[in-house]
DNA sequence: TGTTAGCACTCCACCTAAATGAGTGCTAAC
DNA sequence: GTTAGCACTCATTTAGGTGGAGTGCTAACA
């Protein structure tokens, strides 16, 4: 088990799975005699893949067919290939991503880039706070019996809750709630709001410590709403340019992922929270790995990007096991960069903004 | 061309209709003879049949075999069905619609139930005005240098721009602000708001007039944004049940239209617009008539719901033309009857949720 | 004139058998 | 340690054969 790979095997595991990455079919011992320079007979080849399948690296869809490699084999590669990476000049062709207005125009457009450049279906997150503070909250009296609450967090995301109240509301009355929200609340998050906070504002608000509850409420469900984060998806046909996909069952399960995305954001999540274990953020989830049933079939890769003051979101490129890891992980840090230095400081975006205009 | 269908005629073409939706299958003149009780022999029935494909009902997938229904064999069908429809009564099994506190959830729950109960894939786009009138306009400083613009049209929708300043502006200019903003603009649709307006309004705001033509366009991005309709979709997967539409390109073109939600969103539009043509709002696209081209080998039904004040959505089912019309027909006016009953006046509504705690 | 029985014909779907060929494991020789 | 050779396996392909469902047509019948 705890057996090394010997340089010899290592060449020949590589050679193996690099051909099947290119053919997806399994691959034989003349084929690798061949393709190798190590100048070795098929029989020399068969003997070290018989070793090699018995260590687990690689394995036969069948009696008589080539060999395939296992999720521990692809691991191996991966790995090797991470490895490899850093010394490597980007020589990417760049995917760019066009200014817009709305981040959301953003996001779409970046899988979109992703998904056709990759031939994979690709996935994107929305930015997201780790920890939610509030920057800011306004009431604002809408009606005779409504007022509405924006709430501001960190990062500019802006919340609004309708909070239906039964007395009337001076204007006067609430200026002074506005104040004392603010005073109270700004730079806490939703963990930070203590029971005596609250009591303290109720007694300050005297005869209108009703309103304060239902504003707490809100700004509760306004940071919590948060968590079923905004997940953008694109290419999902791609799937279907895998044999190893496409047959109904498993491409139903892929598809159903992708339509309810709850699966895709506990990706995500997994991503984020295992974020500081790898170099660059890219991580490669093979096969069982996945943190996602419905993926067991397939390769997951993923990339934190990172926006101004910790806004943190997740890049996802979902495909074959087979797939082009060094293509992919290529792209993803040519737009992870590329996001990184057009959104890293808000002044600096402007700037930039401004210079290509 | 012009000639009608004989009774007889009608008969089996029904009854081969039927059949295939039953079955899948292509059906025989054999079937036929023994299913209906005309009594005819095969032979006769296969005279008909001859006629019936000559005129364009039904055809045959190849020599020798049986028919199947064509798109206007369907179109008979389903428009035979709508006018039998009225008088039956619906006791379609009810799907039960749960209140939400976020409208989001409740038609995320539709679609789901939808795509649950019949086995196909369903689509509903959130209610949306025709005409996004201003309700209610508030300028609040956040910053040194930003104002957030929280702009709330008809329905509720609450729309929120960041706008930045270069001057600085204090809290009694930017009450002056509100209050013009306010009454120049409430009620006013986007197109309503003249150049006379902005200009007039203008001059009211003196120095501050540069802050004026930021709002406006902040107004018109909020309520244009709208136009992009929010769309959800379930059971995507429920195509992969019928093998008429899983082969990889078809399912390819389908899944690509639920995920890019374009496609659906044409459908939403063509639906809304000639919404008045049918009775109870309820619309079928058999193959080719469909709005969209990724659809052709499907079938589409919308059915048209209204909450309160005039705010539509659509809801559709998007399965194989040879699907359950009946059902589908029932299960959407039951749901529409539900959602209308629901939500027709927010005053009733509120009765109704408190009623049921 | 409409209906029916009968028959020849077509074509798909299914099965079988044989041929193919890529690939393996093993053994014996180098 | 490496290799050539050989027997063996098994998925895939090819070809041929059969059955059955269904049609179209014709001739007979009411």
């Amino acid at each position: 088990m705890g057996m090394e790979l010997s340089s010899r095997q290592e060449t020949i595991l590589l050679a193996i799975i690099k051909t099947y990455l290119d053919t997806g079919e399994p691959v034989g011992s003349r084929t690798i005699s061949k393709y190798t320079d190590l100048n070795l007979s098929s029989a020399t080849i068969r003997n070290e893949m018989s070793d090699l399948e018995e260590m687990g690296y690689i394995m036969q869809p069948h009696t008589s067919a080539g060999r395939i490699p296992s999720d521990k084999g692809y691991r191996f590669y991966v790995d090797h290939l991470m490895a490899d990476k850093e010394k490597e000049v980007d020589e990417m062709k760049e995917i760019l991503i066009e200014k817009a207005d709305k981040m959301e125009q953003v996001l779409k457009q970046i899988a979109k880039s992703l998904s056709v450049n990759t031939n994979y279906a690709a996935m994107i997150s929305a930015p997201r706070y780790h920890q939610n503070k509030l920057k800011f909250i306004q009431l604002s009296r809408m009606g005779d019996d409504q007022i509405v609450a924006v709430i501001v967090v960190e990062g500019n995301i802006i919340k609004n809750e309708i909070i239906e109240v039964q007395e009337h509301l001076d204007d006067e009355t609430l200026l002074k709630l506005n104040i004392l929200l603010n005073t109270n609340l700004n730079g806490l998050s939703i963990e930070e709001i203590s029971l005596a906070t609250i009591k303290k504002m109720k007694e300050q608000a005297g005869i209108h410590s009703e309103v304060i509850s239902d504003v707490i409420d809100a700004v509760a469900e306004a940071i919590k709403a948060d968590e079923d984060l905004e997940i953008y998806t694109s290419g999902a046909k791609n799937i279907f340019k895998y044999p190893e996909l496409s047959d109904n069952e498993k491409a139903s399960e892929i598809i159903t992922a992708f339509e309810e995305k709850k699966q895709l954001s506990d990706i995500v999540y997994e991503t984020l929270s295992s974020q500081e274990e790898y170099n660059s953020g890219i991580q490669v989830y093979i096969g069982e790995e996945s943190p996602v049933q419905n993926m067991r079939d397939c390769s997951v890769v993923t990339a934190t990007y990172e926006l101004d003051e910790g806004m943190r979101g997740t890049i996802g490129i979902i495909g074959p096991k087979r797939m082009d890891y060094d293509k992919v992980v290529k792209t993803l840090k040519s737009i992870t960069g590329q996001l990184d230095a057009l959104y890293k400081k808000d002044g600096k975006r402007k700037k930039k903004l401004k210079n290509e205009e």
